[in-house]
DNA sequence: ATCCATATACTCGTAAACGGATATACGATT
DNA sequence: AATCGTATATCCGTTTACGAGTATATGGAT
C-alpha cells in the first residue's frame, strides 16, 4: 500500500466529514459551511468534486449508494474505507506534529520592499495595521459569542489560533512602521539611495548571499 | 486596460526581478536562489515558465531578444513593459496594505482536532513545539550572521517576520498543550466522550453554527 | 396563482501548477 | 581520454484547481 497522500486540505476535510458518517459531496460542503469550517479550509465546488474523485481513485473513500429524489440530479453517497480511516489519522497527526513551510503573500511582498520608497511603505504598513485591527475586533466578537453560547472550545481552537497570529502580525507591522517613520531602521539611507537608483533605471548593486533559510 | 492580476506570488517575483534589469527566466531563478528569496517564494521551474508565459500574454513583460550561446538551448530575455511596471507597484502596494486570508494546513488540522483523542493531541502538539524550537534557533542563527556581515535589514525583513510568526505559534502551541495536559480545557470531557462515540461508529451531535468568521 | 430568490446537486471547460525529462556545456577526477 | 557530477536553460505531459454554468425543487411574498 503506502499510497501517496493528497496535498489539498480539502481532502482532509472530506475524510474528516466521512469519519462522522457517510455523505454525498454537497452535504459535506453544507456541513462545513454551517459549522464555519469554510473559514479555515478553502472550499469551492469545483475543487470539492475533483478531490472526491481523486480520493475514490486512491481507494480512500468508496461510493456507498446512489440516491435519487424526484427529478433532482443524482447524488452519490460516499463512505470511508479502512485505508481512508488510517490515512485521516496519519495525515492529521502529521499536520499537527510537524510544521510545514507555507508561503504567504505578505511574506513575498516583504522580500521586495526595496521596490517602493520607505515613506510609502510606512504608510502602507499603517493601512495594514488598520485592516488588521478591524479583523481582530470582528473575530474577537465572534469568539466571545461562542463563549456565551457555550460552544466548547474544542470547536473554536482554529479561530483562537488565527486570532493570535493576526495579533502578533499587527504588533510586528506596527513596530516596523514605527521604525521607518522615526528613521530608526539602520538601512534607511541605503534604501532611499537604492530606490532612487532603480527609479532612474540604473543597475543596482545587491548584497549577494542574503538570508539563507534552510527549511 | 485594467487587466486582471495574476495570483501566483512567483509572478510578483518575476516582475520584481525585471524591475532591476532585463533577464531570462533561468537567470531570475538563479538570482532569487542566490539571494535566498526562494525561502519566501515557492520557486520551481515548471511554474516559472508558465508564469512568464502568462505575464507575456497579459502584456506585462515582453521578450527583449533571443540569445543563443554555442549550442545551448535558446534563451529569451524579457523586459518589463510600462503596464508591468505599474502592475508591480500596484500589486506590491496592495499586498502590503491589505491582509488577505491565507489557509494554512495547521489551521485546517486544528478544525478537526475532535477526530483524535485529547492525550494524543497533547503529545503531537509537544512534538510540534520541539520542531518549532529547532526552526527558530536556526533562523535566529542565520539572522545574527546577517547582522555580523552587515547585510542591511531591508533585505532580511521577510526573515524577521517569519521568525516572529513562528515564535508566536510556538508560544500558543505550548499553551494549548499545557491546558490539555493539565485538564484545564473546558470541553475536555465532551472531547473524550465525542471521540469515544465516533470511534464506536455512532452518529455524533455537533453544535451547529460554530465559528462564523467573516472575511 | 404566480413569481422570484434561494437551496439542492452536480458538470464541464479552462487555466494553472508541478514534477520530471531533455540536451548541451564545463570543470574536476580517475 | 573517458567519466562523472553539476550548471545551464527550457519544454512537455499530467494532475489540480477553479469559476461559471445547468437544471430542478421549494418556500414565501405579491
Amino acid at each position: 500500500m503506502a499510497r501517496k497522500r493528497p496535498s489539498n486540505p480539502l481532502a482532509l476535510a472530506v475524510l474528516a466529514s466521512l469519519y462522522e458518517r457517510p455523505m454525498h459531496p454537497y452535504e459535506m460542503a453544507s456541513m462545513m459551511r454551517s459549522r464555519g469550517k469554510d473559514a479555515s479550509i478553502k472550499l469551492n465546488y469545483g475543487s470539492l468534486y475533483t478531490v472526491v474523485e481523486t480520493l475514490e481513485r486512491r481507494g480512500l473513500i468508496a461510493p456507498h449508494e446512489t440516491q435519487r429524489e424526484g427529478r433532482r440530479p443524482e447524488r452519490t453517497v460516499y463512505g470511508l474505507t479502512d485505508a481512508g480511516r488510517i490515512m485521516l489519522i496519519d495525515w492529521l497527526s502529521e499536520l499537527i506534529s510537524t510544521p510545514v513551510k507555507e508561503y504567504t503573500q505578505f511574506e513575498a511582498a516583504l522580500s521586495f520592499l526595496g521596490v517602493l520608497p520607505p515613506d510609502e511603505v510606512a504608510t502602507l504598513l499603517r493601512e495594514r495595521e488598520g485592516h488588521l485591527d478591524v479583523e481582530i475586533r470582528q473575530l474577537r466578537a465572534v469568539l466571545e459569542m461562542t463563549v456565551e453560547r457555550q460552544i466548547p472550545r474544542l470547536f473554536t481552537v482554529e479561530g483562537e489560533y488565527w486570532l493570535m497570529l493576526r495579533e502578533a502580525e499587527r504588533a510586528w507591522v506596527s513596530q516596523l512602521a514605527g521604525e521607518i517613520e522615526r528613521g530608526e531602521l539602520a538601512s534607511l539611507d541605503l534604501w532611499r539611495e537604492l530606490h532612487a537608483q532603480i527609479a532612474a533605471g540604473q543597475p543596482i548593486s545587491y548584497p549577494e548571499g542574503g538570508v539563507i533559510e534552510d527549511d
